[in-house]
DNA sequence: ATATTAATGAAAACGATTATCAATAAGGAA
DNA sequence: TTCCTTATTGATAATCGTTTTCATTAATAT
């Protein structure tokens, strides 16, 4: 039902912000929109840039403070890839986001996303999850999957 | 044979520091040492004070820039495991090693070592790794394989 | 033993993230 | 709508892990 609260559609996390109890602001819908329209990593830097175009009256500390409940949320992941900044992106509870493993270069931060063998992969992680929390009474909320090494571009600069 | 070069046996990555050309110095001994004779996953900061015990000379920044040759050179591992800071231990390179994977709480940070299903999860890497090298002309030279969630004493305390 | 130069450590700099706090605006009540 | 409460915001300062700088020291080859 669109314009219920107001201008603008009703978005699918207008729901889950409120059973968190959390205010639909300006700068938290725009953050949420940056994300959803980028199919990059990006760092809290990279989304302050971006929502700062839309909204230039964004302040960095919003962003990272934003950044944190969505994480708590569920709706977005933090990932380190070893470049000393956190990045960000939707889950996969979130509309076009699928489930995905990561490749990053270790040489220029270059970052695929692949999802082949992830049925393979999802299986395997599923049953270890399982003797794992039986074992070490451990409640498992998530995984990674990461492989480093060299992208072709900086494999063919090094001989 | 042991004495080759003055006091001390002979330690098992002396050859390696010499195929790379790094002299053999006492903070880099006593470093390694550190990381040889402890079982868990010690940051910059633990490494430095456990140094300290035993050679009050050292410098943070010689720790730092050990590990980092260190790393290079395969003998150990960096790992973030969300915390902010990095943190270190002794590749299957090395000896006593054995490779596993890893289960962080997200909420004491306390880390489980856990080699559960490693043949099989390594069988599936190895396909993965080859199948992905040839799709995206990716040189793979390691991977992470990590599980979040909560151990059993936080998990009681949620409760 | 001497010369060469890699390695060291104290101090300052850096950069991402977090804490502080007065001003603002979202959302419920009237 | 208007008013009230208080969650949220943004500028600023602070924090903290890691790097850089640079003069001094010590490991190795000769
Ligand atoms: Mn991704
Ligand atoms: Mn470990
Ligand atoms: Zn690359
Ligand atoms: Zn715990």
């Amino acid at each position: 039902m669109p314009g219920r609260w107001g201008k603008g559609p009703v978005k699918w996390w207008y729901g889950e912000f409120r059973d968190y109890g959390y205010r639909i602001t300006i700068p938290r819908q725009t953050i949420l929109q940056v994300l959803d329209e980028s199919k990059e990593h990006l760092s809290a830097e990279d989304i302050y840039l971006k929502v700062h175009n839309i909204y230039p009256a964004i302040g960095l500390t919003t962003v990272y403070r934003t950044l944190e409940i969505l994480v708590n949320m569920g709706l977005i992941y933090k990932f380190d890839f070893g470049d000393g900044r956190a990045r960000y992106e939707l889950s996969s509870g979130s509309r076009k986001a699928f489930h995905h493993y990561h490749l990053i270069c270790t040489e220029c931060g270059r970052i695929i996303n692949y999802t082949d063998f992830i049925d393979e992969e999802l299986e395997l992680v599923k049953k270890t999850e399982k003797e794992l929390s039986k074992k070490y009474n451990f409640k498992i909320k998530n995984h990674t999957i990461q492989f480093y090494g060299l992208c072709d571009r900086c494999a063919n600069n090094k001989e």
